[in-house]
DNA sequence: ATGAAAGCGCTAACAG
DNA sequence: CTGTTAGCGCTTTCAT
């Protein structure tokens, strides 16, 4: 506190040799004799010497840092995600900013002009808004996870669209006819709902989407979806599966399914998706979609760390496989 | 890409004053003529500019850097407050390093390391172990987050030991005698157990503890609590309540008693803790403890922004009132 | 009201 | 094998 921290030149005075040489030996460049390492070394235990990253960042021009974006880390996939992808980047010796966005543009932009002013060498977002898409002076490589195409930076997904596909078949394996598709997406074109239109049409049912608001950007809430779902059980014949587009969502369907006496899945098959470890633990019995969160972070690290060493970043979305974990919320196959 | 960023220097270039001019506009020190002002602005607007974060933190000796450790924020209530942390950091202008320990002392004593040396001006930390109390060369203040006593850092936390007793009270008002408290904590001094504690001897009434083993560091292991379970079920007089020390515990009980066959409240009544957004969602009928997210992180952000104004970080805890949410895994009262 | 010069802590030529 | 010198991009005395 008081004594101020010992700076490279300090090493070097009590090592009785010049800044260079230090600097050599903490980056274990050149040759240099043991005798002197062993000196420096005894110098930097001695005062406690501890290099000062935000030196080095300006004398490299490059601080090893990444900036990942979420709307919420809150949000169990965000928080699994983030985990996943700081496990990475930390085993790769890059350090995480972390930037929470809550789906506000503004603060998406402010945040973005933050990572740029840290000199970060990359941009890992999830941010629902298109405002990385046209900034000026973006200089760090972006990828995005999660998020549809309609802009230059590589994306990593789960095969979204083939897994849904998957889904949707085993669901009307499962004797259901009637399915509505309950999700928070605003876009018609997503691949979840393209992949459950086509598995529909093979089975020439006609789909039903429903797109309660949810509040608060991320939360369903069930002040939205319980009228929706009401009504649709007033109509003429009662959906017999609910397929959410995320775990969130069907927890709300089936708490509502208890409140109105449904039985799972006798009465009503439901699915999720998603299969966060938070997601498992709290209902361990809903049929889900689990994404390889793993996987993804592997990818979207790898294409920054990649771009890093100046290779061009891949446009396009990089699909990883999602698996599908059948349990009891659905019938037996 | 290829067109180096521009700096101070080129701004000032263009503009026709020197790099100090810049450097005051920028900063807004000192008298400036309205016109510099506008040649300066005009210049930067033209360049792209945008300063170096780096080079500033350099000179100025402090980052705006404030590093959080968490065991994982895959884990709601790790999530949530990292959430409300940044929030509130970068309201205040502070950028969030995110470190993720999984519970391993090695993990974080690295991530120790890379915040120490990245210059932060405070960590925030919930992990669990106990490595920042021996922390050779700690330099930055430390607020921990609901982590028991026996360091020396302040720490914030809800009031548990209160809201616990409150909450066991609560749970024998509404008819349970036989009571079992479920618990991911080793401490048998825990805040929350002897709040428990407090309010089954006022009862007269025996305390039962279990500690099924978590798997994987946080998350409850169906594999060790439903045989725990089980056999408790098969002692002479089976439960009526079993009070979890959070809410995926909690979910853990509630879908062994399913698969039981228990009717919830009626055969059972079970309790949880945390409350996090993800869990009133995926469990709207979880009666159990709502942690004061937003005001933690306040208090936590205050006493970090206080030691950097250079006040003494006051010791011991701060409690923050938390709230009990009754709702339907109990009885009425 | 503005500028020149020095320096934050480190590393990269370039000597020797 | 080691040291001298310059400079990363910015701010800050101290002049004027």
């Amino acid at each position: 506190m008081t004594v101020p921290q010992p700076k490279l030149a300090d090493v070097a005075a009590a090592a009785g040799v010049s800044p260079t040489t230090v600097s050599r030996v903490l980056n274990d460049r050149g040759y240099l004799s043991q005798k002197t390492k062993d000196a420096v070394h005894a110098a930097m235990a001695e005062l406690g010497y501890r290099p000062n990253a935000i030196a080095r960042s300006l004398q490299q021009r490059s601080s090893r840092l990444v900036g990942i974006i979420f709307p919420t880390v809150a949000h169990p996939f965000y928080g699994q995600m983030a985990e996943a992808l700081e496990t990475r980047l930390a085993g790769a010796g890059y350090k995480v900013l972390l930037c929470d966005s809550a789906g506000r543009p503004d603060r998406e932009r402010r945040h973005l002009d933050m990572l740029l002013a840290n000199q970060v060498d990359g941009i890992i977002t999830g941010a629902h808004s298109q405002v990385v898409g046209d900034y000026p002076g973006l200089r760090a490589p972006v990828v995005t996870i999660d998020r549809p195409k309609g802009h230059d930076f590589p994306d990593i997904s789960c095969d979204n669209r083939t897994v849904m596909r998957e889904l949707t078949r085993g669901v009307i394996a499962r004797g259901a006819r009637r399915i509505l598709h309950l999700t928070s997406s605003r876009d018609p074109q997503a691949p979840r709902l393209l992949g459950h239109a086509e598995a529909m049409a093979e089975a020439r049912l006609e789909p039903a989407v429903l797109r309660p608001e949810p509040s608060r950007g991320w939360w369903p809430d069930p002040e939205q979806i319980d009228p929706v779902l009401d009504r649709a059980w007033e109509a003429a014949a009662a959906p017999e599966a609910v397929m959410c587009s995320n775990d969130l969502l069907a927890a709300a369907v089936l708490s509502w399914a208890r409140r109105r006496g449904l039985r799972v899945p006798r009465d009503l098959q439901v699915t999720g998706f998603d299969g966060s470890a938070a997601s498992r633990i709290f209902y361990p019995e809903l049929s889900t979609v689990v994404q390889p969160y793993g996987a993804m972070a592997r990818e979207a690290v790898a294409a920054i760390l990649a771009a890093v060493d100046g290779e061009p970043l891949p446009a396009g979305t990089r699909e990883l496989p999602a698996t599908i974990d059948w349990r009891e919320t659905t019938r037996p196959a």
